[in-house]
RNA sequence: CGGGGUGUGGCGAAGCUUGGUAUCGCGCUUGGUUCGGGACCAAGAGGCCCCGGGUUCGAAUCCCGGCACUCCGACCA
């Protein structure tokens, strides 16, 4: 009876279906639920709660370098969206349009943002006018809307909540940095707070985003050894302000074009930290995020004084600065233990009679389940250890499958073999030919993740076509 | 968008071939006993059988058309 059970909560192993895998978690761990619409999720609490634990910190980064939030409206006119050729040619096949209002036929048809370059733009162009007026550096939280073909949850949503920063700046020196500075922001946030290790780099032609010059990139490598593009940040020259005519007076008198960036991070990231971290019991969630980080889970909690004490120790532990909660609900210990460390909590104490006896209490991490008796005098200070530990140890084995995964090749035929036998990043010497980025697509099956910033000599020709190569670049099959 | 799979109380499934008004496990409610790795007993509640048409005296079941989820591919600015 009790094996019945078992199987009916199971979450899919992730050796045998990781795809079921995945979905079971984001809905077995009550991130998600599917809506009636295809392509629209609702996030439930617990899965709002790591956006917004994720908000709360990439929002104070993007304030301490000057950042102020902005809110644009969230409807495109279609001649404001055509108004650069590239970027429209990119996202009208993906926009949803609005085309009545109430009953009456709109004049002109309406696109839901799918992104807001145009809108800011537009915007610019009114408030722009002196080199005093710059640099703008603004930032929206919104969601955006793209009528994808396939929807997965976090992964790839019709409508999704995520940042985008917009920034305008007098010189291309000063854009090109606001470029890389922020895209270093998603960098650390990632490894620092996520303990997800990051390769940054360049985006090639063929995958920069529509109308940018640049476009950065931070790539993770997930469980099943896939990348996931996970922030970008893009340099656009002054190619949008001379479409929607944005000039300043610079210092010298003379009218000028100002640099622009464009940065941005979405709910996608919660797919990633998933895929990163998580394990046949479900979510592992990294502390420094995780919505509950120590959860309480008082053992025969009907003899006296187990629940006082039980919540006396969570109340010291908020007290202490720890997102902390007590399950007090009528659930037999066994049943909370299983179903927190599919929630991903990082900590578990367990506190019983006999730990109140002993004065003590039993820590057990989720990553590797680990039991340390810890004295109750102890606990602050050993939960704020452990949950340091834990960021460490998930950083560390992550670090780890990206670089066993990661694979120098020399030749197509090599990568084609890596690829098919382990699946992982191949990088390789390339010449910087889309001819050869296509050619290693439709034989190897993998599309160019970026050109690394930090880049190794691995040859001096190109793995594809052996003529003389310009960089490394990596390879691999992307979400 | 092409190919495959799925859709039955909250969840997982059986029933469909051969039409007769729905079954099981889990969960849920109430009461009691339990409580250190998904406890047990008893009594209950809960179903537009994905949606819309059609065939039929009668459809979860047969036929047609949609929709959603899912996997594989293409696409993903």
């Amino acid at each position: 009876m009790a094996q019945d059970k078992k199987q009916v909560e199971q979450i899919t192993d992730m050796e045998t279906d990781f795809a079921k895998w995945y979905t079971d978690v984001c809905t077995k761990a009550e991130l998600i639920d599917y809506s009636s619409v295809k392509g629209l999720f609702i996030l439930r609490p617990y899965g709002y709660a790591l956006w917004e634990n994720i908000q709360k910190e990439l929002d104070a980064r993007f304030k301490e370098d000057g950042h102020e939030n902005v809110y644009l409206p969230m409807l495109i006119p279609e001649s404001l969206l055509q108004k650069e050729k590239d970027h429209v040619k990119g996202f009208a096949p993906e926009c949803a349009w609005v085309t009545h209002g109430g009953n009456e036929k709109l004049e002109e048809r309406l696109c839901i943002r799918p992104t807001s370059e145009t809108l800011f733009c537009e915007h610019y162009a009114n408030i722009i006018h002196s080199w005093r007026d710059l640099p703008k550096l603004y930032n929206q939280w919104c969601s955006v809307l793209r009528w994808e073909k396939t929807s997965r949850p976090f992964l790839r949503h019709r409508e999704f909540l995520w940042q985008e920063g917009h920034t305008m700046h007098a010189t291309a020196e000063e854009a090109i940095a606001e470029t890389r500075q922020q895209l270093e922001v998603y960098a650390d946030f990632c490894e620092k707070i996520l303990a997800m290790p990051v390769v940054r780099g360049v985006k090639t032609d063929k995958e920069k985003f529509s109308g940018a010059e640049d476009t950065y990139t931070i790539e993770c490598m997930m469980h099943d050894r896939k990348a996931l593009q996970s922030g970008t940040s893009h340099y656009f020259g002054d190619g949008f302000a001379r479409a929607f005519d944005i000039t300043f007076t610079d210092k010298e008198n003379k009218q000028a074009y100002p640099h622009q960036t464009s940065w941005g991070l979405s709910t996608r990231i919660i797919g990633g930290i998933i895929m990163t971290h998580g394990d046949n019991s479900g979510l592992v969630l990294p502390p420094r995020i995780a919505p509950t980080q120590v959860m309480v889970i008082p053992v025969a909690q009907h003899k006296e004084g187990v629940l006082e004490a039980a919540d006396a120790l969570r109340a010291r532990l908020a007290v202490a600065g720890v997102r902390v909660k007590m399950d007090s609900s009528e659930q037999s210990p066994g049943w909370k233990f299983a179903e927190h460390e599919m929630k991903g909590v990082p900590l578990r104490i367990e506190l019983g009679p006999k730990d109140i006896e002993n004065k003590q209490c039993v820590i057990v991490r989720r990553d590797n389940r680990e039991k340390i008796f810890v004295s109750l005098d102890e606990v602050e200070t050993k939960v704020a250890t452990l949950l340091n530990e834990i960021h460490d140890a998930l950083y560390d084995k992550a670090l780890k499958n990206l670089n066993d995964n990661t694979y120098a090749c020399t030749s197509l035929e090599e990568v084609k073999e890596k690829m098919e036998a382990c699946g992982g990043f191949a990088k390789t010497m390339w010449c910087g030919d889309l001819q050869c980025e296509l050619r290693m697509k439709e034989e190897a099956g993998v599309s160019s993740r970026c050109i690394p910033f930090q880049q190794e000599h691995l040859g001096d020709t190109c793995a594809i076509c052996g003529k003389p190569a310009k960089k490394m670049i990596y390879w691999g099959v992307a979400y």
